[in-house]
This record gives C-alpha cells, structure tokens and sequence, in this order.
DNA sequence: CGTCGCTGTGGGACCGTTCCCATCCCACCG
DNA sequence: CGGTGGGATGGGAACGGTCCCACAGCGACG
C-alpha cells in the first residue's frame, strides 16, 4: 500500500509539462506520438522526459482509455505438464521479448480445475485484461469460444478443432512430419511404422497425415500404425502393439517425444538395438528428447518466434477486434540426434 | 481498446448506490469492509452487488489507492531451465491459489540477460507492482538486494547467500540430506558417497552439511566427496571423480536430480548396477527423477505449500513494509523410487 | 486589408474509485 | 426539555491521465 515516495523524481504529466515549458495537453500528445505538435515542442518534451525518468500512470492512463496495459496467458493444462516442457519456457520468452518494450503486462492465469475456469471466465468478462493469449495444446477447451463470442480477443497457439472465428500460430505438423519420414527414408528405412496421437486432435490428425502423404510421395508402403494419447505411459502400450503386430520395421516416427521416449524403453526390453534394429524418430523436441537414451531425433518448432508472432496477432486484435482472422504456420525442423 | 460495453450490468459504484438505494461512500465502505455501515445497508449494499454481478475498476481503485494490485513473479534464471522444473509448476500454482481469490494480478516478468533485467529494474522501480515474488535458485542476483533497498516489498524462494533484510522460504536441504543418508543406512550402506552442490550457494553448504552431519549422528565414517554445479554435465565429471578415488562406496547422494541423472550414465557405463552395487538418491524431484532409469528415489520438497507461504509473507510485507522479517523453513520428503 | 482556414496549443471535463469532512439523527444525560 | 456526543450517511475533492473543444497566430487569398 505504501509507496516510496521519491520525492525528487516527477510522477505526473503536468510536472512534466512545467519543466518542458508547455501544457499537459502538448505532452499526453507526444506520450502518445499524436501527430499536431511542432517538432520543437515535442523536442522539449522528449528531453523533460528524458532528464527526468518520468513514466505515466499506467491507472490513471487505464481509467480514462479503458484498456487495461495487460493480456492473459492462459494456461489451461490440468496437468503440470506444460510448464515441465521447454516449450513452454521459449513461449514466455517470445510473449515477453514482444511485450516488455511496450511496457504491457503478461498476467499469468491458471485454469486447472472446473472451478479455476469458471473464476477465470467470470474474471476476463470483466475486462481486465485487454486480450488473452491461450497457451493450450488442449483443443476441446470450450474457454477461448466463450470469449471469442464475447468479443474479446483471443489467440490461439494451436490450431483449434472446430471452424472457430479466432486467429492461431501453430507449427506445420504436416511437413513436421513429412520431414521425419525423409530423415527415416535417407537413412535407408524402407519399412517405417508410427505411433499416432489422438485422432480427435489436430496435432495429431496432421502428424498421422503428414506421415502417410510423405510415404505416398515416395512410393513406399505405410507400415503399422498404433494410437497413443500424446502422454507418457501410452507409448508403451502402442509399442507394444506394434511389435505384436507382427509387421516388420526398421523405422518409426512416434507423434511425441513423451511416446517416444516409452518407445524406446519397450524396445530395449525386447533387446532390440536403435538405431540399427530400429531408427526412432520424435516431435516436439522436448527436454525429454536430450535425456533420452540414446538421445531422440525429433522434430522441433521454432517455438520463440511463434510466441512472438502469437503475440503481435493479440496486439493487432487488441487494436482492432474486426480485423479478419489471421493465422500463421510455421515451418518445423529436425533435430537429428543418436536415436537415428 | 474496444472493450465490449454490457449495456446491462452496472459498471459504476454510483449505479450501485442508486440499485441499494444508499450513496457511492456507503458501497464503498461495504466493498472495503470499513466499519460503520450498518447491518441493513450493508446487506442492502451486498444483495445489490450480488444481483448484479459488479466488479469495481481497477484502475479508478488503483489511481487513489495508489496500490496496482498486482505483484511482479520475477523468473531471474537465465536458462530456461527453471521452467522446465516441477517445481515452477508447483510454483505458479500455489502462488495463483492465493492471489485469485483475492483479484490480484501474478504478473510475469522474464529477467534472462543483463539488459532485461536493468529494464526490470527500472520498471519495479516506478511502482508497477506493488510487490516481487523471486522465484530464483540463482543467489548470486543482485535484483533483491536493490529492491529492498529502494523499499520494494520482496520476498524469496530460496535463502539468499548473505546476510539481506529479506523475508524468504525455503526447504530444509539440512534435514533432505539427512533424509537421504537415513535411508542408505537403513538399507544397510555403510559407506556412502556424495556429489554436492556448488559451496557458494547456500543449496549447496546445506545438503554437504546435512550430509556429513547425519553421518557422524550415526557414527558412520563419510565416503569420498566430489563437486558440481547442480546442472546437467557436471554430475559426471564429479562421478568419475569418484570412482576414480578408490575409496569403495555402496550409497550415493547426489545434491541435485539432474546430476544424480549423469552419476546414473556413468555408473552404467562402469558396469556398476544400480541399486545393487551403489544405491543413489537425488535431490529435488524434478520430473527427471521419474524418467531416469531406475526411476530415482529422491528428496521432494513441497512446493505448493512454500509457493503459498512465499505469496502469503508477500502479501503480508505489502500490507505493512516495515513489518520484521518472517522466513519460514519447511521439511522436506523422502521420495522412494527404483535406485535404492 | 479583412477574412478565411489551418496548424499548434491550452483549458477543462471526465473516467470510477477512495476518503475526508460535514451533516443528520437519535439516545442519553443533566 | 435542551444540549451533547457518537454512529451512520452523503457530498465532493482528489488521484493522473486523455481528449474534446476553443482559441491564438499566421500565411494566403480575394
């Protein structure tokens, strides 16, 4: 409640605007780059500024613009996953490097439980924040359609499920895929298998597609296909079933490194050696992937400038909530390590 | 910019009034809990709030109170490695259990290099929170110490390395390390190693000190000691070191988990079984000590409840800054996994 | 030479709270 | 029965910005 009180430094505009030399009008003008000021003027205000540090008001500013300096980062994973993933860490680093300039709030919101979201959802209709950034690979979330209908702006990082009127940053999961069959194919795999994600999830729709349309471009047959849920612990049994299947295979491109990573364990148990018996390839590039024995191939997004580009889409829409939606796909890459 | 404007609900305390039929200053007596209103007005006030769903602005509050309702959740660690920890999680979770309820905003604030952090600094400066939460291992930071000294209310996690007029919570890496020479013991090791942690962090001195201590309360003579850095890689080192001593060991404890996870490598590459030749335990229980194979038994420190008190002390600081410092110390946890 | 318009500037209302202060009412006491 | 004191209440000034509007100054044009 109590603020220092730094008696000598200026904390308002019109203490600026009596060093300068002006009135207060002239220097919200020039806080605000408002055009209609004489290069001069602006100048002498610039330089008060400068000489004294002055920051304006983030309360009183909000008060009278009605926006409030600060977006939400929504995290709406139930499980503690999210924040154990590199992917992550890169996404608060992009968000921040976009916002900090600016001088707006990154507002860090949980919606772990029922109850957590129901608070959430009463809170941001109230606006108090002027956007909300969803960092969710959980696409059934009903959250960010309840506040695209409520006509505050949202983006997404991930491609939702449905046709839903919102803009999204999200890796290409098709060509991510593509490029770790080629990566397989190089190597001389002719007979590559997959463990798939949930089909009732984009991310794993198109990493499934991605793999059959990169072996159908190269005139080589799909091997088997097992199904896992993207979490550790469902790997090993998708493993599992590919091995009982009976269907040769010397490669396989697993849809996560958390699958990946069972992979590779129910392999060695059945003493089978990788690379040489089988290569393994991942995707998501997790911490997972370098802790892994051997170390995982897979396939990284270039997660930092996604956030970076999620952010500035917020911005836009913040500016402009009828601006037509605009999303953007980014390339993956592979990272090859000692699993292939 | 754009907030969409619910033409139904009241957006104003004198709205309020008019639906209680009392003035503005009654209702705000009521939203701040100030004594003298009488019964009815205030169930008048409560019922009429409650009808209608309002929620008073922040910035209108905040321009008086001159409090932003807001506390600053200061990331000071330059790797993303903080966040790739259950403990972050952990972290922001209990911390967001203390501060919804009462509205107040966690905001996010990355300090990763030099320059981020004198912007940080300079913005804390200007009172855009009303407090700093530091969730940082790294003690070496001088962001604290200049905020206490310009009377910023902080508090940290972690002891910090001297002697600063700062509140803080901690766990116990005395009574852990303890923990872990314990359970060696108790399975019948006598002659136990350790990796600790780097001796200019107050971690590091603790769990060495926990562990010659609870040795020496047991009359049992301390194996061979080696150093790292807490990180990955540095375990290694250190566990060559060790084996390279001669001095024959049958316990292990590791001061952190993800050195524990090279002293696990390279105790497979010598052929050494774990746990049948050497038992180890870690510290931390990072989400590496359940990947780990074995599966690591280690020291768990309970986050969540530290994460509130560390939110709790926080709160209690902005309400009376020159309250004395109040740290709280907790126990932590023995772990039992696979490698003991 | 008067008027028009345009650019740059300043004054002041307003945003939604809190909080100080004045006022009112009523009970109690001398 | 008038005076007094204390509890409950309401009015209005502040908080520090933005932005509308009025207006000064000045060049151009008829």
């Amino acid at each position: 409640m109590v603020r220092p009180t730094d008696s000598t430094q200026p904390r308002t505009i019109k203490e600026i605007a009596a060093v300068a030399g002006v009135s207060k009008s002239t220097v919200s003008r020039v806080l605000n780059d408002t055009p209609g000021v004489s290069p001069k003027a602006r100048e002498l205000v610039r330089s008060a500024i400068e000489a004294t540090g002055y920051q304006p008001n983030r309360a009183a500013r909000s008060l009278v613009t009605r926006a409030t300096g600060s977006i939400g980062l929504v995290v709406s994973e139930a499980h503690a996953r999210i924040f154990s993933d590199p992917f992550f860490a890169s996404m608060v680093r992009g968000a921040t490097q976009v916002v900090r300039p600016l001088g707006i709030h990154l507002v860090l919101m949980l919606a772990e439980d029922q109850r957590a979201r129901d608070q959430l959802l009463e809170y941001l209709r109230h606006g108090h924040v002027d956007g909300v950034l969803f960092v969710s690979t959980h696409a059934a979330d009903p959250l960010p359609r309840i506040l695209v209908a409520e006509r505050l702006p949202v983006v997404l990082s991930g491609r939702p499920v449905s046709r839903l009127q919102v803009s999204y940053v999200d890796v290409d999961s098709v060509a991510g895929a593509g490029l770790a069959v080629e990566h397989l194919l190089e190597l001389g795999r002719r007979r590559i298998a997959t463990i798939a994600g949930p089909q009732d999830m984009p991310a794993g729709q198109d990493r499934l597609r991605g793999f059959t349309e990169a072996l159908a471009a190269h005139g080589v047959r799909p091997g088997p296909v097992a199904y896992g849920d993207f979490d550790r612990g469902s790997g090993a049994r998708a493993m599992e079933e590919l091995l009982a299947s009976g269907a040769p295979f010397d490669g396989l491109f697993v849809a996560s490194d958390l699958m990946a990573l069972d992979a590779l364990a129910v392999l060695r148990e059945h003493a089978l050696r990788v690379p040489e018996d089988v290569a393994v390839v991942g995707f998501d590039d997790s911490v997972a992937a370098t802790q892994a024995r051997p170390a995982l191939t897979t396939v990284r997004q270039p997660v930092e400038e996604m956030a970076k580009a999620l952010t500035l889409t917020l911005l836009d829409r913040i500016k402009d909530p009828d601006a037509p939606i605009t999303s953007r796909v980014f390339p993956p890459k592979l990272v090859r390590r000692a699993s292939t």
